[in-house]
Order: structure tokens, then C-alpha cells, then sequence
RNA sequence: GGGCGGUUAGCUCAGCGGUAGAGCAUCGGCCUUACAAGCCGGGGGUCGCAGGUUCGAAAACUGCACCGCCCACCA
């Protein structure tokens, strides 16, 4: 078989992919027997569109899974979508928007099926640009959190939690959406600095001997107030604690208490209580008994509590209320205050903190056996049951979770999971019946009148069951017992509260029952936290900059492979991650050499008998056992790389061998035997094939596509036991039990690259053209033997370019008109053409005499110094002292040399 | 206000206690029949600053500066 002049990465990527899904390659089977290796994807919003982020968690996803899979681990990477309630139903509720239609005016039931229509045709669309990027998951087993089975492991959940006490239903302060119009979570709010005011207002006390001024960022709030609170110890206004204010414009009488929460320092040190609109004062309203007052409604607008100023926005209020003080005089002044303001994550609307009913997650309510849910998921990670790399996010972690408050689950949205609690119509003020099944009627009257609740759930609620949901839970299913905990999760640092936080705390409570070891409870035992990817010049990649490279265009430009082999290789953990065209030109380039040096093996192959019969170690030339023992080298590195997710070094191992080791020196130095025929052109095809065909699976997992391919046209030469249709499944090379190279045969070939590289440079220097042929000399050093000159010298001279390559005594003088350079174990000259400036090389040694003199003086100084000798460990002595020697013969070298030349 | 990460060649980054590395870019020479998306060779860094520890520090310690990020209810 032949390949085409170039590699046509589009053709190779679309073939190859659907031959391996035809033939099932990526579906796990839990029956299957070996050691398991599952993971299962950050589900992407069903709304997304395939970014960078996605591509790059992808490639680290497909990189791992496929060197498993090839390792002959029972393999699963399950696949799936999120419903992402308040994305998606913003989505839509754009598009109906379109008609001058709001969701209201459809009504729920027929809302949802508009998004659920809307799913059908535009979601998961991400998931068949993934299939692009060649993500080796099980596409049989894809989920979506809205599915049935999903969605029955969210009652499930939510049901248990609810009679364990550890779900409630409260009146309490939240932050509330104007406009989404839903409850939101802490983390779904964003605090941003803005500029505002201080203003200063006066409340005169109710028994008219004075006033007290307080200092407030937002003065609308005063319409709500309760209270003004000052400091137990502050003395300025010890008299008047227990005394009432007559609160302006609203002319009610409110108490003044002492709490120690303010702050004697800030403003006036006195503080209007607003325990309707801000969270410290709903707290210290608490500790007061203080009445809890809306003055806004869902929308943001003032209530009917507010009085006169109904109906205004929050915003209006403001102005109003501010010059209806100052024209009553009791503005006392304002000052310009930059404080932070909650915006909703989803809309940048600013939030409002807001009362209501809400449903919470009791994350810190001890069980009977006095442990909580953030508590498990705390000594879960404390105990190594589940471990992050790099480790350092493990404080974020810790630190999140270690003050972590009730998660607020309920939102006020259509698109969701609705909450499993029903009303009876009749029974007023009667608790909600919380059942997995709509009950029939009422326990209490007997009434059928039941309503399920409004409110569904948070969407991360049914992520945070994601590992076990995908797999069957809440049946005790093959999968679940087989799959779970799953080996890895690998997602991005954005999502380690949202998400990976909220997976821990439920997987352990639920996936494998309550009893057992941590670590067999766990969602996963790893988790990779991924690089953020930047553009070009290290910036954040946002729509609004304009920056954003899409990856289904550099595919197309660059072909997948190299995409895949950039992501890779730019992977450092703990870092940033840097995109820039070079780096893909450069892996598009390690792709064509790859491709051709494939065509040089395939060319050389002609004629060549399939299988080719191996040959004996003992047989092969010192060049072919050194490729393989190179090989080896490799196969390790790579290995124990991606082990330690350290994908950079993985990939970075592969490009070394595979361009400065395989193609530079072995294709280079076979291509005489290959030439020559016989025994030599025998082993030297053994060796190229037998050395290709593991050098394509270690980078399969990197580069799928070009690796099948050329896999494929070098197959038929192949001659394994157990040879697989497909490098997609073919196995993961291991290291040879013993190193097909002595340790001096290992240092012979070193110093033949030495030599030939020391060459190459002096012919450079003399002004030999790449065509013309030179003769060499070389002289090792005293007592230094020869050391298989002879079986590297071939190598020397044919890829140095030499037609003679004589060895110099020792005692010999060096010839005239050749021109030598010092190496660690002797010297190597180049016969000089005529008309040489010989002053040209007098420059160059001079300097490197300069340089080994700098080494020299440094090493003999460190030395000499009395306390290195006395502290330092006995070999490190000795490998200074014996580098002073080396030093000192290469500088006796080059003296001599320098001399010559003059 | 707390915390985390970073600062090494023009760029992007490895190295993390014993002579400063890679890729790309750059310069010189080559179309040497696998590859010009290539080959051979060269130049380029007082490893952010300061201090201490050590025989020895780019690396470990302390402080500082700058960049980036996360968390936080001073009204």
C-alpha cells in the first residue's frame, strides 16, 4: 500500500471516526472483564456551541481514555448533555421574543415543550462537534440530565434528603433575579465594585431630643427599615440605646439596638436595619425579633409596603426618596463610596436580596452519625479518597466547602426539574407531601385537590448526580457496581464549587448506600483541573473581545491531529494555557513528517515479504538496537506522563523521539543497509517497521487519525501474535524486560552523535557545502581507548559527510590544514578546503577556550573552597574533581589547537 | 480584607539544590530522490528585586514589587 504524497487530514478524520464507531471500538461493556478505567464527561449545556475549553477538556478526556482503552482497561467515557435550566430557558424565551411573545403568554406546559422542541432540533449540537475533535466515548450511552431515568434519580434524591431533614422549606432572605424572576444560589451571583454614595440621613428620635445620622448605600431600603443599630461599647450613643426614631417618610417608629456587628468606625457608627433587603441586617434582625418588611416585589419594584412610592423601580425609588429627605432636610450630606453589587451571573442584572419561600440543602446538618454532607465531602478529599492535580486546588476546595452556607435549590423557572412537593388545596397552612409519586389524594382531609409545587430545581442539583445518575442509580445496576467510582473527572477550576463540590457531597450520601470507605464512595478518585486557555497575547478568550478562536476552524485549517497535539503539548499543570498559530503550524508540521517518514518506510518495504520476520536481538547492528532501546525510553516516559497528568512531557516525549531520534538519526543511518540488501536490509526493515508501528501507538492517543492511517498501510508487514484490525484498539506498547543496548554500546552511540554533530559543525565552519564530502580525523584521549570506534565510525562518517575517517594517536601531531574541536573525550578535526581563512576558527575556538576556562575557574573554585570538601557528599567530590579534569584536558586541547592554527 | 497562581532566551513555556533547556521566531549555508510543512550549522538569558540559609540557590526560606485569578454582607 502506497500513501499519498501529502496526508488529507479531512478524508482520514471523517473515515476513520465512523469505521471506528461502526465497529463499536468505544462502547464499554461492564460484563467485560480487567481492570477499569471510567470517566464521564462534564456534560456541556445543551445550548453550548464547542469552544476551546471544550476542545481542550475533550482532547485530555480522549488523550487518557484511548491510552487506557489500548492498555486493555474495561473502558467507559460516557457522554451526555445538561438541560442548564436558567441558560437554556433564557434561550428560548429570546427566541419567542422574536414574536413579541414572553413565556407567560404561552403558559408553562406549553413553554417547556417549546424548549424541549428547541432540544430536539438545536441541543447537542456540541456533541456532534466533539465526534470532530475523534472523543472516543461511548456515543450508545449518551445522557441528558432532563432524561427519565435522570430525572427519576433526582426525585429519588430529593425525596431522601427531604426525610432526613436535610431539605427544608424557609422564609428566608435570598437573592432574587428582577429580572429572570427566580431565587439564585451565592455562587450565581457575581460581586462587582461599583462607584456610588454614602448618604447621610438624619432620623430624629421619636421623643424629639435629637436625632441619630446614619450612613447608607442604599437609601430606597430606609422605606423597609426596622431598626438602627449602633455598637454595645460605642459611648456616643450609650444614652440613647432602647430609645425609638421616627423613621422619615414613613413615619414609624423603629427601635435603636445595640449589636456588636457594627462597625464603630465606618460612617456615622450607627446603622439603619433593613432585614428585608440586606443580609447582615436580616441577620441581626434575627437576634433582635425585628420586623421582616418587602418593599419590593418580584420584578424590582417598590410593593405596596413602600407606601407612596409603589410601583416605582428600585432605581426611581431611589431618586425620590433621596430628594424628598433633602427637601425635609434631613439629608445631612453625601459622599462618593465604592462598594460591591451582586449582578446575576445569567443577565448582569444587579440582584436583589429578597424574602421568600425557597428550598434549602442543609449542607451542614449533622445526621445521627454527627456527619454532614460538606463534612464527608471535606474528609473525603482530607483523606485522599479523592485527590487533585495540581493538589493546590484542593485549598480551594477546602476553603469553599469549610464555609460553606444552605444551598438555596429552588428557582422560580419553567425548564427544570420541578420540586417533587405537592399542596392540598384545602388544608391551608398544612407541610407539602414530598413523594417520589404524585399522591392521590390528601393524607390529611382526604381531598384530591393536590398542586405540585411551582419551583424546580437548581440545574446543578441533577449534575451534582451525574456519576452515579448515567450510570442506573438509583437501581443497583452492573454499571453502577462496575463504573462507580469513576477513575477520573476532568473539568476546569470554574466549576470546582458549582459542580465538583456538589458531586462529592451527593455521591458519597447516595451512590453506594451510607456505609462503606470513603473511596469507594466517592464520585471519583482523580481530578484534573484543566488550564484556562488563552489567546495569543495571554488574554482571556470572551465573546465581547472578539478573541475567540473557534476550533472547529483551526481544525479545518490545521487538521484535527494537530489541534489535538497542540492542546496537549501546551498542557502544564497549574498554568495558563497559551494558543497561538505557530504552535499549530508546528504541529501540522510534526504531521507531515510523520507522513513521511511513513513513506519512506513504506517505500522501502517494497518487494519486502508480509509479515516481516523478526530478527534476533543479537543480530541487529548497533544503530537498530539503539533505536529500539530509544524506543523503550519512550514508551516509559510517555507512560508515566500521562499517569501524572502531565500532558506537555507526554507529548513532548513523543515529538522527540519520533523527529530527533527516529527520523534524524535511525531512518538516516539505515538507509545504506537498506541499500545494500541481505541480512542488513532484512533487519533494518524489521526494525523500522517494528519501531513504527509502537511509535504510532504512542501517539495514537494524541493524533488518532494520521497514527490509523498509517497504521493501517504498514499492518499487512506486521507480525504479532495478536494483531488487531485497528490501532484504535491495538495495545499500548511496554518497555522489553532488558535494554536491547549494553551501557557502553549506549555511550559508543553517544559519542558517534557527539562526533558526527562536531563535524557537521566544522564543516560548517570551514564552508563545506552539504553535497561535498571531507575528510575527518579524531584523536580520544589519553587512557581512553578507542571504545567501539569502529562499530559507530560507518555512522560518523555517512551522516558527517566524510569519505575518511582516521583516528590520531596519541602522541601524533595534529595534521596541517585541519581544523579540530574538543570534545568531552577527546578531539575531532575536518581537513580544511582550500583558501580557508584560517583566522575564521582561531575566533571560534578562542571563544569556546574562554568559556571552558570560565567552567574551569568556577569548578576549581568550588573546589578548592575547604568547605565543599568537607561537606559536600564524597561523590559529588569526586565528580568535581573529575570534571576539573575533563575541563582541564579540553583546555589543553584547545590550546593546542589554537596554537596550530597560528 | 483574606487566599491562590505566575514572573527563566524576542514569544510560549519546561527545569525546581550541583557546568542554564525545548518549540517557535531570528541569522548563515543547502532543493543531499521520505519530508523546503525539510536538512545542517550559529547567535541569543547577570533565571522580577532584596535579604538571609547552604560548601553551593534559577530552584528551598523571608520580605518586596508587578501581572492574573478566586473568595469575602463593613452599612
Amino acid at each position: 500500500m502506497e500513501l499519498s504524497k501529502t496526508f488529507d487530514p479531512k478524508s482520514a478524520e471523517d473515515h476513520w471516526f465512523q469505521l471506528w464507531i461502526d465497529r463499536g471500538y468505544f462502547k464499554a461493556d461492564a460484563a467485560r472483564p480487567g481492570p477499569v478505567f471510567s470517566i464521564v464527561i462534564p456534560p456541556p449545556n445543551v445550548t453550548g456551541a464547542l469552544h476551546l475549553g471544550h476542545a481542550l477538556n475533550s482532547t485530555i478526556h480522549d488523550v487518557i481514555v484511548r491510552m487506557r482503552r489500548m492498555q486493555g482497561y474495561n473502558t467507559l467515557w460516557l457522554p451526555g448533555t445538561d438541560h442548564a435550566g436558567i441558560a437554556t430557558q433564557n434561550v428560548v424565551e429570546r427566541e419567542i421574543a422574536k414574536d413579541g411573545k414572553t413565556r407567560h403568554d404561552l403558559g408553562r406546559e406549553k413553554f417547556v415543550d417549546r424548549v424541549w422542541q428547541w432540544r430536539e432540533t438545536y441541543g447537542g449540537k456540541i456533541l456532534h462537534q466533539l465526534r470532530r475533535l475523534g472523543a472516543s466515548c461511548d456515543w450508545s450511552r449518551e445522557r441528558f440530565t432532563l432524561d427519565e431515568g435522570l430525572s427519576r434519580a433526582v426525585t429519588r434524591v430529593f425525596v431522601m434528603l427531604y426525610r432526613e431533614g436535610l431539605i427544608e422549606r424557609d422564609y428566608r432572605l435570598i437573592n432574587w433575579c428582577p429580572r429572570c424572576e427566580t431565587a439564585l444560589s451565592d455562587l450565581e451571583v457575581d460581586h462587582k465594585d461599583a462607584p456610588g454614595n454614602l448618604w447621610y440621613i438624619r432620623y430624629p428620635l421619636s421623643d424629639g431630643s435629637g436625632a441619630i445620622v446614619v450612613a447608607t448605600t442604599r437609601p430606597e431600603t430606609l422605606l423597609g427599615d426596622t431598626a438602627v443599630a449602633v455598637h454595645p461599647e460605642d459611648d456616643r450613643f450609650r444614652a440613647i440605646v432602647g430609645k425609638t426614631v421616627r423613621l422619615p417618610l414613613m413615619d414609624r417608629d423603629i427601635p435603636i439596638v445595640a449589636d456588636a456587628a457594627v462597625d464603630k468606625e465606618f460612617g456615622t457608627g450607627a446603622v439603619k436595619i433593613t432585614p428585608g433587603h440586606d443580609f447582615n441586617d436580616f441577620d441581626l434582625g434575627r437576634r433582635h425579633n425585628l420586623a421582616q418588611i418587602s418593599v419590593m416585589d418580584t420584578r424590582g419594584r417598590m410593593s405596596a409596603e413602600a407606601g407612596t412610592y409603589a410601583g416605582l423601580t428600585r432605581e426611581d425609588c431611589r431618586r425620590r426618596v433621596v430628594d424628598d429627605l433633602k427637601s425635609q432636610g434631613l439629608l445631612e450630606k453625601i459622599e462618593p463610596h465604592q462598594h460591591a453589587v451582586g449582578a446575576c451571573s445569567r443577565c448582569d442584572t444587579t440582584v436583589e436580596p429578597m424574602l421568600s419561600y425557597q428550598w434549602f440543602m442543609r449542607v451542614n446538618k449533622p445526621g445521627p452519625d454527627g456527619k454532614s454532607l460538606a463534612g464527608e465531602a471535606i474528609a473525603a478529599v482530607e483523606q485522599g479518597a479523592t485527590t487533585f492535580h495540581p493538589k493546590f486546588w484542593e485549598n480551594t476546595y477546602f476553603s469553599w466547602m469549610r464555609n460553606l452556607q444552605d444551598w438555596c435549590i429552588s428557582r422560580q423557572l419553567w425548564w427544570g426539574h420541578r420540586i417533587p412537593a405537592y399542596w392540598c388545596e384545602r388544608c391551608e397552612d398544612s407541610p407539602p407531601i414530598v413523594a417520589e409519586e404524585r399522591p392521590h389524594s390528601c393524607p390529611k382531609c382526604g381531598g384530591g385537590d393536590l398542586r405540585q409545587d411551582e419551583d424546580v430545581l437548581d440545574t446543578w442539583f441533577s449534575s451534582g448526580l451525574w456519576p452515579f445518575s448515567t450510570l442506573g442509580w438509583p437501581d443497583e445496576t452492573v454499571d453502577l457496581k462496575t463504573y462507580y467510582p469513576t477513575s477520573l473527572l476532568i473539568t476546569g477550576f470554574d466549576i470546582i464549587f458549582f459542580w465538583v463540590a456538589r458531586m462529592m457531597m451527593f455521591g458519597i450520601k447516595f451512590a453506594r448506600g451510607e456505609s462503606g470507605d470513603l473511596k469507594d464512595r466517592v464520585p471519583f478518585r482523580d481530578v484534573f483541573i484543566t488550564p484556562l486557555v488563552r489567546d495569543q497575547y495571554g488574554k482571556k478568550m470572551t465573546k465581547s473581545r472578539g478573541n475567540v478562536v473557534d476550533p472547529l476552524d483551526i481544525m479545518d485549517r490545521f487538521g484535527t491531529d494537530a489541534v489535538r497535539f497542540t492542546l496537549a503539548q501546551l498542557t502544564v499543570q497549574g498554568r495558563d494555557l497559551v494558543l497561538s498559530e505557530e504552535r499549530l503550524t508546528a504541529s501540522r508540521a510534526f504531521a507531515n513528517k510523520i507522513w513521511n517518514a511513513a513513506r519512506f518506510v513504506l517505500m522501502n518495504l517494497e518487494g519486502a515479504p508480509q509479515p516481516i520476520p523478526p530478527v534476533e536481538i543479537p543480530k541487529l547492528s548497533l544503530a537498530d538496537r539503539w533505536i529500539l532501546s530509544r524506543l523503550d525510553h519512550a514508551v516509559r516516559d510517555v507512560t508515566a506522563a500521562i499517569d501524572g497528568y502531565e500532558f506537555n512531557t507526554a507529548a513532548l516525549t513523543v515529538y522527540q523521539f519520533i523527529w530527533h531520534e527516529f527520523c534524524d538519526w535511525y531512518i538516516e543511518l539505515c538507509k545504506e543497509p537498506l541499500k545494500a540488501g541481505g541480512a542488513g536490509q532484512a533487519a533494518a526493515r524489521y526494525v523500522l517497521v517494528h519501531c513504527f508501528d509502537r511509535m504510532l501507538r504512542i501517539l495514537h492517543p494524541f493524533m488518532p487519525f494520521i497514527s490509523e492511517e498509517i497504521w493501517q498501510a504498514l499492518r499487512p508487514y506486521l507480525s504479532e501474535p495478536d494483531l488487531s484490525d485497528h490501532l484504535a484498539v491495538a495495545k499500548f506498547p511496554t518497555p522489553a524486560d532488558r535494554d536491547p543496548l549494553t551501557q557502553s554500546e549506549a555511550a559508543a552511540m553517544n559519542r558517534c552523535i557527539e562526533a558526527t554533530q562536531a563535524v557537521n559543525s566544522l564543516r560548517s565552519l570551514v564552508g563545506y557545502h552539504p553535497g561535498q564530502r571531507a575528510t575527518a580525523t579524531l584523536r580520544f584521549a589519553a587512557g581512553d581507548g578507542d571504545r567501539g570506534f569502529e562499530t559507530w565510525k560507518g555512522y560518523a562518517m555517512a551522516l558527517g559527510k566524510v569519505t575518511a575517517f582516521a583516528p590520531l594517536g596519541i602522541g601524533q601531531e595534529r595534521p596541517a590544514r585541519v581544523v579540530f574541536a574538543p570534545l568531552g573525550w577527546g578531539e575531532v578535526g575536518v581537513e580544511a578546503p582550500e583558501g580557508f581563512d584560517f583566522e575564521k576558527a582561531r575566533t571560534v575556538l578562542t571563544r569556546k577556550l574562554e568559556e571552558v576556562r570560565g567552567h574551569l575557574a568556577r569548578n576549581i573554585g568550588r573546589y578548592e573552597n575547604p568547605g565543599f570538601r568537607a561537606k559536600a557528599d564524597a561523590e559529588t567530590v569526586a565528580e568535581i574533581a573529575e570534571k576539573i579534569e575533563d575541563l582541564k584536558a579540553q583546555q589543553k586541547l584547545l590550546e593546542g589547537q589554537i596554537e596550530q592554527l597560528g
